[in-house]
DNA sequence: TCTATGACTCCGG
DNA sequence: CCCGGAGCCATAG
């Protein structure tokens, strides 16, 4: 519930929304700050994933740009880790591109 | 307080 | 869709 978080932690309300992610499905940055109520932050919600490290169940690797592009595969310590952690839910990636992105695509506002 | 930065996105060509 | 440029805004130093 979004209303229970703390609002004070910008990073929190993102993470909250990552979590929500369904098993087998991704969403972009922009789509989360959108759902955050800021819309033009979407770098912010990327800056947030940045220190998603420090968490557990923030699954960072079902967070891609609008492309569909995995832009944060390098912050994993693998090198290709976000992609096998994704190929690992049904999701198909091929150079660094989610395959039917459109397909595999959430938005929070719709928590499918 | 101000400046720099970024796992982004939009816009025009 | 690709490319270059501009905008946005929270956090770090």
């Amino acid at each position: 519930m979004i209303e229970t978080i703390d609002k004070t932690n910008f990073f929190e309300r993102v993470y909250d929304v990552v979590r929500q992610i369904p098993h087998g499905r991704v969403t972009s940055y922009g789509a989360i700050a959108k759902y955050l109520g800021a819309a033009r932050s979407a770098r912010m919600v990327g800056w947030a994933m940045n220190a998603s490290h420090t968490m557990e169940d923030v699954p960072a690797h079902r967070v891609v740009n609008r492309k569909g592009l995995l832009t944060g595969k390098f912050h994993f310590d693998g090198t290709n880790l976000m992609q096998q952690l994704l190929e690992n839910e049904g999701i198909k990636v091929v150079e660094n591109q989610i395959v039917d992105f459109e397909k595999y695509f959430w938005e929070p506002t719709k928590r499918d």
